[in-house]
RNA sequence: GGGGGCGUGGUCUAGUGGUCUAAGAUGCCUGGCUGUCAACCAGGAGGUCGGCGGUUCGAAUCCGCUCGUCCCCGCCA
C-alpha cells in the first residue's frame, strides 16, 4: 500500500516514484499550487499538487485536517530557496500524480500539535487524537524501548519471564483490593493483584532461580500525579543471592536503560544512604540530591537557652533542627508566612525564622537569643549575612519531615534544583513502624528479612530492628523497592505474630504460602520498579498519565470508554449480587 | 476523609458587581490568491460564562450547594 514512512525519505530518494499513506496534517492552498503536510508516526513530508495534475489537485483542495489519504508521486528535490530547515524532510517534497481519499475526518475537538494544550479530560476522551501528537508518540516509544531493553538485559542474564494470575486472592494489609466477583462460587471474590509478591517468591521455591515480569498491579487507593489505579511494575526475584548482588545487577540494569533509552552514562556504584541518615540530613526517605540545603540539628544549642518553647522541646526528648537558605534573608513577611503555613501543613507546630544581618539577627525570637547562641547558630548552619535560618522544634520524626518539605520548597523557589540524574540507594530501613492506632506494621511488607544482627531484638524491641531492604531513589522519587525475603517458616511465623496475626489467621490468609516455605525454600530476594514512574522521569513528564496510553482520571474514571459503567441486572443476578441503592452513575447500562 | 486551584464559542485564554449587547488567538465556513511550510488577505457563523439556588435595582463576576477536573495531605504492606 505504501513505499515507506513519510519521515524516512531524504534527498537521496529524489527521482523515486513512491506511494505514501497518512493523515493530512495541514493544507496550504495558494489558489493554484497547493501543499499538504502528510503525517504518519514517523513524521511529516510535504506533498505538492500542481494545477496541471487536474484530478489530484482538485481533490487535494477539498481535504481537511486529519483526513486519511494515499498518494502516488515522485520525490523531488526542492529548489534552494524553498528548503525548510525545520523539517527533517525539508529538502524534498512529493509531486503528487494520484490522490485517494481513504477516510474523511470530522472537525477536531482540539488541534494535534505539541504546542496546543487541551484540557486533560478532553485529551483523554479523544485519546486516539491526543496520541497522534509527537510528544505522546515519543513518550510511548520511549516506554516501549525501556521495556524492550529490560527484557533483553534480563534475558541475557538468565532471567525467565513468568506470568502470574490477575485473578487472585485478597490478602490482609496493604492497599484496598479491586475485587472481582466469582460466578462459580457465589459470594466469593477474586482480588486483582497489588503486586506479584507471593507468586514470585513461590517461583523461587519452585527453583526458577531468576524470574522477572512486566506486571500489571492494582491498588484501589486515592490517586496522584504519579499514581494510577492500575500500574506497571518491573518485578524481579533471584534465589541464592546476596543483597550486594541484587543491587549490583539493578545498577547495571539502570545504567543499561539510561544508555539505550537516553544515550546517557551514569556513574556506578550509586551512592547509598542509611535510612536514618537520609531522614536526619534530608528529612525524607527519598531525598532529592540535586541540591544541598541539608538539615542541621541544633538541640544542644537550645538546651539551655532562654527560648522556653525550644528548651522544653529538647527537655522532652524532642528535636530542634533547621536549615539555612542562602540569600533568603530578603524574604518578605508574606513569603515567610507561606513557609510557616507549609511547615504546619507538614505537621510542625510552627516555624521560627532568623534573618541574618551583618550584625545580629532579625527574628520574632531575637530577644531570646544571646550573642553567643547567634554565633553558635551561624557556625552550625554555616550561614552569614543575608542568609535565612529556619528552625523547627518537635518530636524528631515530625520535625525532620517538616524540614524535608521546606527543603524541597526552598529548592524549587530558589531554583537550586539542577538538571541531571541523581540516583541513590536508601538502605537499612526499620522493619516495622507504628500505624495511626499505634499498631506495629511492616514498613516494606511482612515477607522482608530482618537484619541478621537485629534478630535478637525482634520480640524485645521490634521498632529497633532494621530490614534487609533497599529503595532506589531518582531525583527525589522512589523508583524501585525491594528486599531479601524471609525463607524460613519459623521466622515468617514470628513476624506474623508480631504483626498481630494469630496462628489461625496466618493459616487462613497465608496458609498456602507458609506451606510452600516448608518444602525447601531457598534464600531469595528481589526488587520491583515502578515502571510508569521511571518512564515518566526519563520522558521529563510531570505525570505518569503522560506515559500511559489510556490512563484514568483522579477519580479512576476512563473518559474514553466511560468505565466504570453500570451492568445489566441479569449480570448481577448471575453473580448473586444485589445493589443496595441506585448509584448516581454516569451513563446508562 | 481534609485542604487548595480551575470550569467563559470546537480549543486555549482575557474579563473579578453596571462601560459585557462577553474580548482575543486559534479552529470552522465562504471568497481570493501558483512556492507555501503555524501560508497569507477579506468576509462570516459559532456562547443558556459547568449546573441549581440565593444576595442585589443589576451577577461570568459575590454567597451557598452541587457536578467535573487538576494539585496536595491522609491513604498507597
Amino acid at each position: 500500500m505504501r513505499t515507506g514512512y513519510c519521515g524516512e525519505f531524504s534527498a537521496r530518494d529524489a527521482g523515486r516514484e513512491v506511494e505514501l499513506c497518512g493523515w493530512v496534517h495541514r493544507r496550504r492552498d495558494l489558489g493554484g499550487i497547493t501543499f499538504i503536510d502528510l503525517r504518519d508516526r514517523s513524521g511529516l513530508i510535504q506533498l505538492i499538487f500542481n494545477p496541471n495534475q487536474g484530478e489530484a489537485h482538485r481533490l487535494a483542495r477539498a481535504l481537511d485536517r486529519e483526513d486519511v489519504i494515499q498518494v502516488k508521486g515522485i520525490i523531488g528535490k526542492r529548489a534552494a530557496g524553498n528548503i525548510n530547515p525545520n523539517l527533517p524532510t525539508g529538502e524534498i517534497e512529493v509531486e503528487v500524480r494520484e490522490l485517494r481519499l481513504l477516510n474523511k475526518a470530522r472537525p477536531l475537538p482540539f488541534q494535534i500539535q505539541d504546542e496546543v494544550e487541551a484540557r486533560e479530560e478532553t485529551r483523554l476522551e479523544y485519546r486516539y487524537l491526543d496520541l497522534r501528537r509527537p510528544r505522546m508518540r515519543w513518550n510511548l516509544l520511549l516506554r516501549h524501548k525501556v521495556i524492550l531493553e529490560i527484557r533483553k538485559f534480563l534475558d541475557a542474564r538468565g532471567f525467565i519471564e513468568v506470568e502470574t494470575p490477575m485473578l487472585t486472592r485478597s490478602t490482609p494489609e496493604g492497599a484496598r483490593d479491586y475485587l472481582v466477583p466469582s460466578r462459580t462460587f457465589p459470594g466469593r471474590f477474586f482480588a486483582l493483584p497489588q503486586s506479584p509478591q507471593l507468586f514470585k517468591q513461590i517461583l523461587m521455591i519452585a527453583s526458577f532461580d531468576r524470574y522477572f515480569q512486566i506486571a500489571r498491579c492494582f491498588r484501589d487507593e486515592d490517586l496522584r500525579a504519579d499514581r494510577q489505579p492500575e500500574f506497571t511494575q518491573l518485578d524481579l526475584e533471584m534465589a541464592f543471592v546476596s543483597q550486594e548482588e541484587i543491587l549490583a545487577l539493578v545498577e547495571e540494569l539502570v545504567c543499561h536503560l539510561f544508555r539505550e533509552a537516553l544515550g546517557q552514562e551514569l556513574e556506578r556504584p550509586f551512592p547509598r544512604l542509611n535510612y536514618q541518615e537520609a531522614l536526619a540530613r534530608f528529612g525524607s526517605d527519598k531525598p532529592d540530591l540535586r541540591f544541598g540545603l541539608e538539615i542541621r540539628e541544633a538541640s544542644d544549642l537550645f538546651a539551655g537557652s532562654a527560648f522556653r518553647i525550644f528548651r522544653e522541646t529538647v527537655e522532652r526528648g524532642g528535636l530542634v533542627a533547621g536549615l539555612a537558605a542562602p540569600g533568603c534573608a530578603r524574604y518578605s513577611r508574606r513569603e515567610l508566612e507561606e513557609l510557616e503555613r507549609l511547615a504546619k501543613g507538614l505537621g510542625a507546630k510552627g516555624l521560627v525564622s532568623l534573618k541574618l544581618a551583618a550584625e545580629g539577627v532579625e527574628s520574632a525570637i531575637a530577644k531570646f537569643l544571646s550573642p553567643e547562641l547567634v554565633a553558635a547558630l551561624r557556625e552550625r548552619f554555616q550561614a552569614g549575612p543575608g542568609d535565612l535560618i529556619l528552625l523547627v522544634a518537635d518530636e524528631p520524626r515530625r520535625a525532620r519531615e517538616a524540614l524535608g518539605g521546606l527543603r524541597l520548597e526552598l529548592g524549587r523557589r530558589e531554583g537550586l534544583i539542577s538538571g541531571g540524574w541523581k540516583l541513590l540507594w536508601i538502605v537499612e530501613p526499620p522493619l516495622f513502624e507504628l500505624d495511626e492506632q499505634g499498631n506495629i506494621t511492616s514498613t516494606h511488607h511482612p515477607f522482608t528479612m530482618p537484619k541478621a544482627e537485629d534478630l535478637g531484638l525482634l520480640e524485645r524491641e521490634p521498632l529497633a530492628v532494621r530490614a534487609d531492604a533497599y529503595d532506589l531513589v531518582l531525583n527525589g522519587a522512589e523508583i524501585a523497592g525491594g528486599s531479601i525475603r524471609i525463607h524460613r517458616r519459623d521466622l515468617q511465623g514470628r513476624i506474623f505474630k508480631l504483626l498481630g496475626l494469630s496462628e489461625a489467621e496466618a493459616e487462613e490468609k497465608f496458609g498456602f504460602f507458609l506451606r510452600a516455605l516448608e518444602y525447601g525454600a531457598p534464600p531469595h530476594g528481589g526488587i520491583a520498579f515502578g515502571l510508569d514512574r521511571l518512564v515518566m522521569l526519563l520522558a521529563g513528564a510531570e505525570s505518569i498519565r503522560e506515559v500511559i496510553a489510556f490512563p484514568k482520571t483522579l477519580t479512576a474514571y476512563c473518559p474514553l470508554t466511560g468505565a466504570p459503567a453500570p451492568v445489566k441486572e441479569s449480570q448481577l443476578e448471575e453473580l448473586g449480587i444485589e445493589l443496595r441503592k441506585e448509584s448516581p452513575a454516569r451513563g446508562a447500562a
